[in-house]
RNA sequence: GGAGAAUUGGCAGAGUGGUCGAUUGCGGUAGUCUUGAAAACUAUUGUACCGAGAGGUACCGGGGGUUCGAAUCCCUCAUUCUCCGCCA
């Protein structure tokens, strides 16, 4: 949620923002900034009628106690009839405050300065390529071809139990997931960031902290009898653990990571970009949030992307890194990074991170605040990434690392799966 | 799932219809004393919002209600504790 005050002071600077993204938000904000008024109105003359209110209802008292009951009676008409003006003023403020937040809610989230302006994925800019693809003398297979030879994964056995995108791991397949799940989470602790076991799922509020709510496209899975939300990333309850909540001085740096599965509804996806690995509606996925004060945050989203970049090394991949156009920018994000690796069997650079900030977005929302040098209260900066999402790694490993004896794991990963090799 | 009790400021814990945003203790901060520290003493110490300011409004688990007036009465939801039942 964007700060008020900001549209309030820099009218066009945010309109400039959001055009960036492709949308012309005039007539939206100077809405806000009319009901704003209006509402700043109606609570003032709702609070003047509740202070004559409450003056009165003091002297009631003092009447009875005194015994004298007839003047006290007089007052009492009197303010009945004020209650009733109170009554309407305070709906007429409910009001205006119901249109002014879900007007400033439905706004994204203002991109950086450096973020490129566009409208989609062709607009993102290129910054950083590392490796080089496999050579290999024969056509390599795609993963799906390699996880039905090895018996990794079971994507039938998926269907029959569950749905489409709910795949079976089995056998080596199964320890290679958690071989990954227990490297990223290791890595993330030498980093220093304190790993969390969370909730798998969310109340609404908490989906509204984050910005997954009110439901853009459908993206989390909906319990209905309980009202409860599956968790679409690890981001949601991680983030969520400081809702409302005021960090005593500015003293800190917070770093937390956490390996969750992510349920996500998917919805309007198709064709070959749900084949496989490459679009589930579950996954596991390791995610590193940081909360950090505003001088803070420009070094650690650096100190977040060699984290990740750090990880693909390690293991091995080629990868690039794109910055995203403000139009392919999350709605809650003020710039991210993605991060993609090379799939040499489907030769496709498949997305396995997003690294972004959020600047006060999430904040604003979470009211997650810490107190200054001078004791004021001012909001947290909020960051996360994905280090790593783990099917596109596999489905990469896999397709990059086949040979004709069976499928090599990265040297970094021996460790953690006790095999060297898949065949 | 059933029965009972509880939920008050950073913590502990008073307060059962009016002057209570709330007694008190601990803790925190500042000061006095001290070479310094401790102790003692004194003062101060919640959050958000409206207002140019003076000042005002709201908040005693959440929401709703009764009343001129609610921390206090009623309804409802949540959470915690105790007992019973069931169970990985």
């Amino acid at each position: 949620m964007i700060e008020i005050q900001r549209l309030k002071e820099n009218r066009a600077e945010v309109l400039e923002g959001l055009k960036k993204r492709g949308i012309n938000s005039e007539q939206d904000v100077d809405k806000i900034l009319m009901f704003d008024q209006q509402w700043r109105e109606a609570k003032t003359k709702l609070q003047e009628t509740s202070a004559n209110l409450n003056t009165i209802s003091k002297e009631v008292g003092k009447l009875f106690s005194t015994g004298e009951r007839d003047k006290a009676e007089g007052l009492k008409l009197q303010s009945i009839e004020l209650k009733r003006e109170e009554a309407v003023q305070k709906s007429r403020v409910e009001e205006l405050q119901n249109e002014l937040s879900s007007a400033i809610m439905s706004l994204p989230n203002i991109p950086r300065p450096e973020v490129p302006s566009g409208k989609d994925a062709n607009d993102n800019e290129l910054v950083f390529e590392s490796g080089s693809s496999p050579t290999s003398e024969s056509v390599p297979k795609a993963h799906w071809d390699l996880a039905k030879e090895y018996q990794l994964i079971d994507f039938e056995l998926g269907v029959k139990v569950t749905g489409a995108g709910f795949p079976f791991y089995r056998g080596k397949g199964a320890k290679l997931q958690r071989a990954l799940i227990s490297f990223f989470l290791e890595e993330a602790s030498q980093a220093g960031y304190e790993e969390f076991s969370s909730p798998l799922m969310v109340n609404e509020e908490s989906g509204v902290g984050t910005g997954q709510l009110p439901d853009k496209e459908g993206m989390m899975y909906h319990v209905g009898g309980d009202d409860l939300y599956l968790i679409p990333t690890a981001e949601v309850p991680l983030t969520n653990m400081y809702r409302n909540t005021l960090l005593p001085n500015d003293d800190f740096s917070i770093r937390i990571t956490g390996h969750t599965p992510c349920f996500r509804r998917e919805a309007g996806s198709y064709g070959k970009d749900v084949r496989g690995l490459n679009r589930l509606h579950q996954f596991e996925k390791v995610e590193i949030v940081r909360i950090e004060k505003p001088e803070n945050v420009e070094s650690a989203l650096n100190e977040m992307i060699d984290h990740v970049k750090s990880l693909l090394e390690k293991l091995g991949l080629q990868y690039r890194i794109l910055k995203l156009c403000a139009g392919d920018t999350g709605f809650a994000a003020s710039i991210t990074y993605d991060f993609e690796v090379y799939s040499a069997g489907q030769d496709k650079w498949l997305e396995v991170s997003s690294v972004s900030r959020f600047d006060t977005f999430q904040s604003n929302r979470l009211k997650l605040r810490y107190k200054d040098q001078n004791n004021k209260s001012k909001l947290c900066h909020t960051l996360n990434g994905s280090a790593l999402a783990l099917p596109r790694i596999v489905a990469a490993l896999l397709e990059n690392n086949q040979t004709p004896k069976g499928i090599k794991i990265p040297e970094a990963l021996v460790p953690y799966t006790g095999f060297e090799m898949i065949n």
